[in-house]
RNA sequence: GCUCCCUUCGUCUAGAGGCCUAGGACACGGCCCUCUCAAGGCUGUAACACGAGUUCGAAUCUCGUAGGGAGCGCCA
């Protein structure tokens, strides 16, 4: 049966690795089942909304390829998916409600609510809506209206019910009506609450699975009884564990990077992201590897998780490399903004995880070496000036050729393996690890190697 | 405060009463390969939060305890 999700961010923020892991789960969810997976933008706070997060947002989601079949930019039937363009389809379902009696006008004020909060908190009891306006008579709304007071409108909850459903990864929970209080549904400036439009939107849309995080599991009630009196169909709702940084606290700013743009701009790939993601919080029938393009079909929502994950930058890394691995030359020097020499990515691929990782190399073939460290100067001290006196030589004999050069100098100074490979390298690279020393000899060159090589034949 | 949710190696997870001497992946250690790093091959350390109960048998079911989290907003 083909499965209707959707994404339905707000853009008042950069796209949170959370956020884009259910868009994720939901996206692959659609294409699994030959379903359809829709973005509506959930815009209906102006004070907070802005246009350059809600284009950052679109730019995220394409690069991580996940594409939506229905919402802004691409259209499709329940258009218009900015929730700033549906007041009109609220405000009749607003009527709807209030004509039956499920939801009225209340006139208390943000400060009144506040303090009727407070006070309850301080008696022990849970902060919710007191019922001031519920009752009040037409008479006196009147009057209220005459002096100017703009009602906000709320849901009459209604008292003593239970309120039912089958979550998709926690299976079957029961609320109390009596638990709720009565809450917004339409606010002061005549814009829809989260409660009623998200759960509008998505059974107008023909949303059928509806993935969040584990946040909104105790705010599904509201929603359901939402619904319910607009004779809506219900979606099933699938709470998943929230993800959470590596000391088990909420994912922010102190955990490091916590939005795709920062990955994405530190060099991370998007098919590494996404393979790190798949597992989170969720495990599919495979360890390894996974292209993008077949991740639908290893996904499984039976394998949501409840508890909350840990992210953990290791694990990112390690699916980074595999990503890498996977580029071709061209790719690479793409990423790596180099593309005009083939030879030199292919060289140093395996010794970068980052872009950034690159530019000693770099330095490596045309700049100056960076100051020995007490390991390398160890090794260039063993090896003693003779040793580099015979390079030089060596090198004027057969130029940048390793395996003649460093033939020549084996058999002048009786030496192998890594007493006279070490040297060499630390001498050319200023580094005791890199990439193949061959290769790298002949990108370095004949002259810039032997000037590297004479420092260290004079006497220290 | 009230309501709800969660708890398997350091991390991500498998596990739906006997298949569990709890499996895999990442990370970490060792060995092999190798001038080094990376890759690859082999290998090692490492977990059922705790306590009761049900049962011939419990990581799996029930209850409690502890710890963590969420919600109770004119934010989403």
């Amino acid at each position: 049966m083909p499965v209707v999700t959707r994404f339905a961010p707000s853009p008042t923020g950069s796209l949170h690795l959370g956020n884009v892991r259910t868009a994720l789960f939901s996206y692959l969810w659609a294409r699994k089942s030959g379903g359809r997976f829709i973005l509506r933008i959930e815009d209906t706070d102006v004070e907070r909304s802005r246009r350059h997060f809600r284009d950052e947002l679109l730019a995220e989601l394409a690069w991580l390829n996940l594409e939506w079949d229905e919402g802004p930019e691409v259209g499709g039937p329940s258009a218009p998916y900015a929730q700033s363009e549906r007041g009109l389809l609220y405000s009749t379902l607003f009527a709807r409600l209030e004509a039956q009696g499920e939801a009225y006008p209340c006139y208390c004020t943000a400060e009144e609510l506040q303090l009727s909060r407070k006070l309850q908190r301080m008696a022990g009891s849970p902060p919710r809506y007191a019922g001031t306006c519920r009752e009040l008579g037409a008479a006196a709304r009147r009057e209220r209206e005459a002096h100017g007071a703009r009602p906000t409108l709320r849901f009459a909850v209604p008292a003593g019910r239970q309120v039912e459903f089958v979550d998709l990864v926690h299976g079957a929970q029961r609320l109390q009506t009596d638990d709720i209080g009565d809450f917004i549904v339409r606010r002061e400036d005549g814009s829809a609450a989260f409660f009623f439009c998200n759960a509008v939107d998505d059974a107008l849309m023909g949303v059928t699975h509806v993935l969040r995080g584990d946040d909104h599991l105790t705010n599904t009630p509201r929603q359901l009884l939402v619904l319910d009196a607009l004779g809506l169909r219900r979606p099933a709702y699938g709470h998943v564990g929230l993800l959470v940084g590596a000391d088990g606290a909420p994912l922010s700013k102190r955990h490091g990077s916590t939005s795709v743009q920062e990955f994405r701009d530190r060099g991370f790939l998007s098919a590494g992201l996404l393979n790190h993601l798949f597992r989170l919080g969720h495990a599919g029938d495979v360890d390894g590897w996974l292209e993008p393009a077949a991740m639908p079909a290893h996904f499984r929502p039976e394998h949501l998780g409840k508890a909350p994950a840990r992210f953990d930058e290791a694990q990112l890394v390690h699916w980074q490399r595999e990503a890498l691995a996977r580029m071709s030359p061209a790719a690479i020097g793409a990423w790596l903004n180099i593309a005009d020499d083939a030879r030199f990515v292919e060289l140093i691929r395996h010794n970068v995880i980052l872009p950034q990782d690159a530019a000693p190399w770099l330095a490596v073939l045309r700049g100056d070496l960076a100051p020995l460290g007490d390991e390398e100067r160890r090794v260039v001290a063993a090896a003693g000036p003779a040793f580099f006196a015979a390079a030089v030589a060596a090198i004027d004999q057969v130029g940048a050729d390793l395996r003649r050069l460093a033939k020549l100098i084996g058999e002048r100074m009786g030496r192998k393996g890594a007493e006279l490979y070490m040297p060499l390298r630390v001498a050319l690279t200023g580094r005791t690890h890199g990439p193949e020393l061959a290769p790298l000899l002949e990108l370095i060159g004949p002259q810039l190697a032997r000037r590297r090589l004479e420092v260290h034949a004079q006497d220290p």
